[in-house]
DNA sequence: GTACAATAAAGAAATAATTCTTCAATCAGG
DNA sequence: CCTGATTGAAGAATTATTTCTTTATTGTAC
């Protein structure tokens, strides 16, 4: 299963470890420091150094024995390789507490990510501003994103309408799903899904939680 | 590494599902089912029906062959497994979109955790009220955690402060610490780091969007 | 009742991810 | 220039996780 086209895909793990790399190389850069090794990088985040290494190779950068990687060199491959040298514009569904926290969050679009519109089916909220953009309605979605060419879509509504607007994504072209509601979505192959489950991680903490305080 | 005192420690994997499966479970029991089998769960999620049944066994359920899973009990077991039949307190520092979106989004209640009250640093922000709940300056936040017997921190400030805000509250006797800025975060031992990576989620998005839309 | 089909349970095999080992390259000190 | 220490690279070994296989149980139909 997971049978990939051709070259074999990155191990999400390594994925999701190369931004905290980022931001930790980010602030080496800003300190003035010129190249890092990997032994530095592990020191700093406690992780093991042949990991870090193998991570890092995936970007397709190289490193010098005794002295490590450039480090401007090193944060631009890593930029590079995830995308955040370049903008996407992306549409968000469900204008609630957390899609508006999103929509005025801002810093995402220095990693790659512009959100150029909420939607929502509420109309109460239709037509309201949420930071400087106004809420569209739900159904406007689909056209916009192939007019637009927007390509990414980021849902924060309720559970039960999550599938529903994510055909309407799928419907508008949108190839890269982000989904913070609580369940899992479907999609036509060659449509990406990242879920964003608060209430996985939740479950997690919880259960180690309970779990220390009655062993330890 | 990570060598866990007693008990073979849960894989996060099964964790992560466990909620993926509870929402699914709750909707058949509202929809009137008695009893459920893995098989269908499987239909449904489109998962391997043997690995939601190893999923479901870390919560000690017995299930009937032919019959399949008591939906009412099943449902009990996975809510009393991830703790999220009794609800603990939690603090949140940072009042920022993100914070303040957290404290208003009030459905964590019936998951295990009630946010009781906001701290942050900015003296802009202190003061005011955040969802019917007053921002309190981030100083008191230690002394006020052991008297009210707060055990869980939540982490919304800028990366810069976060290692400061989560020594606060180690300071302050918190076990558990859900972390969403974008940077790993030092604890003793026995303090639980759940890291909540938006960036992360954010750089697999891209990357994948970028090799399928190179690719395919 | 008896045979059959569906299913949970338990453990084996396969796969994926991490950690460990070895080796070669390169810079610093003498 | 050698020598040694440090490091990246490549691959082997280990560990964790998922998938497959087998077995035993139980309800349903005849």
């Amino acid at each position: 299963m997971n049978l990939k086209g051709h070259q074999r895909a990155v191990p999400e793990p390594t994925l999701r470890r190369l931004p905290v790399y980022h931001h930790m190389l980010r602030q080496c850069l800003d300190g003035g420091m010129e190249t890092v090794s990997c032994s530095q990088i592990a020191d700093e985040l406690h992780y093991d150094p042949t990991q870090i290494r193998k991570d890092l190779a995936v970007t397709g950068i190289k490193g010098r024995p005794k002295v490590g990687y450039d480090l401007a060199e090193l944060v631009d491959a890593v930029e590079t390789f995830l995308g955040w040298n370049s903008t996407r514009k992306a549409f968000l569904a469900g204008a609630g507490h957390l899609g508006s926290a999103l929509v005025g969050y801002g810093r995402f679009n220095r990693y790659g990510l512009e959100i150029v519109a909420a939607f929502d089916r509420d109309p109460a909220r239709i037509g309201r501003k949420v930071h400087d953009r106004e809420v569209l309605p739900i159904t406007k979605l689909p056209n916009l994103a192939r007019r637009m060419h927007v390509l990414i879509g980021i849902i924060t509504v309720p559970a039960p309408a999550a599938q529903e607007v994510a055909d309407l994504m799928v419907q508008g072209g949108i190839r890269a799903i982000w989904n913070f509601a609580p369940m899992r979505i479907e999609a036509p192959e060659g449509v990406i899904v990242q879920n964003e489950d608060l209430y996985a991680t939740l479950g997690v903490l919880l259960q180690r939680l309970n779990t220390t305080l009655r062993e330890g």
